[in-house]
DNA sequence: AGGTTTTTCTAGAACCGTTCTCGATTTCTT
DNA sequence: AAGAAATCGAGAACGGTTCTAGAAAAACCT
């Protein structure tokens, strides 16, 4: 993807382009491991050793609320989040050592469409609560 | 539960007890709300003011290892864990508001069994990663 | 019981990942 | 090119949790 497409893609999400901006999001497109924010600034700096800690944060914020990049809480508190450029949604297993792998997509929307409908629809009468999305995390090795 | 029969409890999970085991438990069996660690030293504070933070981290550390209690991780980073003395695996619904609710047991089966071995036997074929849990959370309002 | 060993407790400091502050810089608009 | 608005960055602050080392309490021996 060319600068001017980022640019595109950035504008139509209500974004400015930055050199920050770009360098982040590029960093989260090309890795495949699911990374965290150090993991991602230490990759920035590699083109761009003067972007701050505080930007990558910002701007990992920025990309999550626009709907560019997912953030996959630590299932270890404590632990540090991890990215993703995929927004689709999917189903991850998180292995033992905290790395977090994909589940390919056909696997993924097979897993959550069977969950029946109906179940939910019996959850919310009877507890009142309106289900408004199912995660569902494997575990594994 | 009495003070014996809470001494066997804790005994046939190999641990010893102690007065500030003992009331960090019951204030959990009691909370019918998944409290944080912060919740619960402040229900073991009105029985007890000299327990201290560290005990309550360690006690909860503790039920969590030897299977007296579960952790919820938190799901915004940054969250404070929320814990459970209800140790059958059962969904729960995320609310807006950072609060846990459960599902009812039946209903957190039915939605667990929903989910095909078949699939996760396809995955170990297609990753070589063999799954040992299935986390299902909702998201409601 | 009494003495010994082992585990647990506590206050406080340290820690990690994240967020805040606010002046300086950059980007977009005209 | 100039102004308005958004973004950046260094460092401090923060919340939740874990670590430290010594003191206290439980269990285990005769």
């Amino acid at each position: 993807m060319d600068a001017e497409q980022l640019r595109n893609t950035f504008a139509s999400h209500g974004l400015r382009m930055t050199r920050q901006r770009e360098s982040v999001y590029r960093a989260l497109c090309q890795s495949k491991s699911h990374p965290t924010a150090e993991q991602l600034l230490a990759m920035v700096h590699t083109e761009d050793p003067e972007v701050s800690q505080a930007t990558v944060y910002n701007t990992l914020d920025t990309l999550v609320e626009c709907g560019l990049a997912n953030r996959i809480p630590a299932s270890t508190s404590g632990g540090a989040c991890r990215y993703d450029a995929d927004t689709h949604t999917h189903v991850h297993i998180v292995l033992e050592d905290g790395r977090i792998m994909d589940v390919p997509e056909d696997l993924s929307s097979r897993l959550i469409d069977s969950v029946p409908e109906t179940l939910l629809n019996e959850l919310n009468d009877r507890l009142g609560v309106t289900c408004s999305g199912i995660k569902i995390e494997l575990t594994g090795a």
